[in-house]
DNA sequence: ATTTTTAAAATTTTCGAGATTTTTATCTAA
DNA sequence: TTAGATAAAAATCTCGAAAATTTTAAAAAT
């Protein structure tokens, strides 16, 4: 099970990253081989990855990348500022100082890489570091939330955002944009003014949000 | 397959009914003999229940009923009140009149069999009939939101809501405290009123947050 | 009497082959 | 040529047994 686990996480790495075309097929017989293990063990693991919504299964079809769907991007924008926003308010209540040294560490640290890849003429050697510096930003953010069931279920819409938009935007103009989003995120979470908190977060990710009419229903609301 | 997905919901419904008692193990072998079918498929079925949170996985060790956790069933009651909140807004703004028929429809079943409960002894038999009712009412809710995403985390978190409630209140208390409470939602989000709906989803759930119904609280002692 | 060791039983996990279904390729008829 | 039917190939799904691990029971030692 050990093992199993590594190949859990390896298949989950390659679905949020660049390694699969979407709508590709994932067929059982070359990852068995590919991994050395039995038909049923990547059968399990694809059955776990298709319930978090990494993958697409269809009976007696086999499993599938999903396909890029611009709608399911939205949503799943729509689902992190609402996990976000919430998951940050409450972490600003209950965090502390541990919280705010964290995520001051953490926005640091992302800071850093980011100034790093702006300053290149081809960052891509350092996106999949940004990504993960990015997620752990993000995962601070609401880490003193105090809900391991939030915290959950954001980790969830985090993969399928990142599978979605890893493909989406091949160019990666979405990481220079970012830099005073994320210092501004930090700034209102630090003078633990909530309101500006949830805005600023949801302007960072509002951007994803592009050519819907459709609005979060918080959005217009004063809390 | 396709008794694979029946075995699936059999389960899944005894999970979230009175079945099974909270951490009790849940044999491959027993459950292989009793649905007629090989290990891997009880497993398969396992492993998807295990990823929705209501069954509980451990290496070597098999699957077994989540144990009762009046901290989950906050954590679940409060991502409720934001799924609901959300979803009701959105449905308010995108529903139209087929949306408030098929509210309205859905709370004039829930309302009739409120009272059925109501005017009995025992209403034990009646329970089932009332968890699927209210289960649909709340879904018809947020079902004009415009989200399968957010759909899908709200089916993920009712279900593991039932399955600690369940067990949490055997006497079915939270039933006829219900009645106006529903009414008081279906009448403001038909007025289209989204502060006052936020507010009556909230106040619906929100006796889920203190854990300190008579039992909850005489649930705890036992060691 | 309590703890540690050892052995037996029970359970979980892996595995590959056979059965079923889908997909692809070929042939026939309009 | 196109459409439909038929056959071959490839893939998925189910299964029960073997291998690995945990749990239980018994025996030995402190």
């Amino acid at each position: 099970m050990e093992s199993e686990n590594k190949i859990y996480r390896e298949l989950k790495k390659r679905l949020t990253t660049d390694t699969y075309d979407h709508g590709q097929k994932l067929r059982a017989e070359v990852l068995r081989e590919e991994f050395a293990c039995s038909a049923s063990t990547v059968r399990e693991i694809l059955f776990r990855l298709a319930s978090e919504g990494l993958v697409h299964f269809q009976d007696q079809r086999g499993f599938r990348v999903p396909e890029l769907s611009p709608t399911k991007l939205i949503e799943l924008t729509h689902m992190r500022i609402l996990l976000e926003s919430e998951g940050a308010v409450l972490s600003i209540r209950q965090g502390g100082v541990g919280w705010e040294a964290s995520l001051t560490a953490a926005h640091h640290k992302l800071s850093h890489l980011e100034k790093r890849i702006h300053a290149r003429e081809d960052p891509t050697e350092l996106v999949d570091l940004w990504f993960n510096s990015e997620k752990e930003f993000h995962q601070t953010l609401i880490s003193a939330c105090g809900s391991a069931t939030l915290k959950h279920m954001h980790s969830l819409i985090y993969a399928q955002f990142r599978q979605q938009l890893m493909k989406a935007d091949r160019r990666f103009d979405f990481i220079s944009n970012n830099i005073q989003q994320h210092s501004d995120i930090l700034e209102a979470a630090l003078a633990a003014d909530e309101a500006l908190t949830r805005k600023r977060v949801h302007d960072h990710l509002a951007r994803h949000l592009t050519g819907q009419t459709a609005t979060l229903a918080s959005e217009s609301d004063a809390e």
